[in-house]
DNA sequence: CTCAGATCCTGTGCGC
DNA sequence: TGCGCACAGGATCTGA
């Protein structure tokens, strides 16, 4: 389940085997994605010679001078770098064979990602369009959520993980960075002040900036066998972790469900404000 | 408009 | 040991 900092982690591992790579030929194996594969990629990318990568929220995009491939790792995608001809694994969906002999292989058993040409540029991408500001940049700060907070009667934690607020704040994220901000998940949003706002912000680039740093010390191997990625190294210190005594005050770690999704949470640290 | 819930999919891990 | 089922998750769509 490869949250932003995974997707940074394998940007960075990508780039250097495919950046001034040339595309000779494309391999799809299977359309049906979140949204299906262009009919006519191969036509599309082959003679392209990839010129940059780039993300914006755990998307990764592959830029090239006619156009823009964008991947996105659902929560079971994985991208290789493989030698041409190297043996398939189950579910490797798409590959891009390149001019030195080396392809990249998309794999997804779920399904949820995706994979799709651009032609037209990234320009009011619908994709991209409705994309809330990126966690770690300045545009992401105390009165900017506040303001959104403000308004909204929703439980905080739903209000974080929308990508029309902030982007790439998955569950794990969600989760701990409410932890250590010390708030219950279920707080209405619009009961937070400026400064639990401030707070919860502060935490939220933290732990993402940890993740990242974290990811990128193991980068030496993510291709490895294992390919284990950066956030199970991680300390979690409520998620996964319910009917297990909480570190900081030994009480039970509880959990509930918002918005269908698990939310795990301490009652003794974290305040459901009113 | 806002928010909750369903939906897509398959591998994992639990209980029986 | 084996079977079956609930669960996990991001993004998007639907319906109240």
């Amino acid at each position: 389940m490869p949250e932003l900092p995974e997707v940074e982690t394998t940007l960075r591992g990508l780039e250097p085997h495919l950046v001034g790579r040339t595309i000779c030929s494309v391999i799809v194996r299977e359309t049906r994605f979140r949204l299906p594969v262009n009919a006519d990629l191969e036509q599309h990318l082959v003679g392209q010679k990839i010129t940059h990568l780039s993300r914006r929220a755990k998307y990764m995009l592959i830029h090239l001078p006619l156009g823009v491939i964008l991947v996105h790792l659902g929560m079971s995608g994985h991208l290789r770098m493989m030698d041409e001809g190297a043996p398939q694994k189950k579910h490797d969906h798409i590959e891009l064979v390149l001019d030195d002999g080396r392809c990249l292989r998309f794999n997804d058993p779920r399904r949820f990602g995706l994979f799709l040409y651009a032609c037209d540029g990234l320009d009011g991408h619908s994709l991209l369009k409705h994309l809330g500001p990126e966690p770690l940049s300045l545009q992401f700060h105390a009165e900017y959520l506040y303001a959104l907070c403000n308004s909204k009667k929703a439980a905080i934690k739903s209000v974080i993980m929308s990508n029309d607020v902030v982007v790439g704040v998955g569950n794990i994220y969600a989760t701990e960075s409410l932890f250590l901000s010390r708030i219950h998940p279920e707080t209405p949003a619009y009961r937070l002040n400026l400064f639990q706002c401030g707070v919860l912000v502060g935490h939220i680039k933290a732990i993402l900036a940890q993740a990242i740093n974290m990811g990128g010390t193991t980068l030496r191997d993510f291709y490895g066998a294992d390919g284990k990625p950066g956030y199970f190294s991680l300390s979690l210190a409520v998620y996964g972790r319910q009917r297990q005594a909480c570190f900081v005050c030994d009480a039970v770690i509880d959990s509930v469900k918002i918005a269908g999704r698990a939310s795990a949470f301490c009652p003794g640290c974290q305040v459901y404000f009113k």
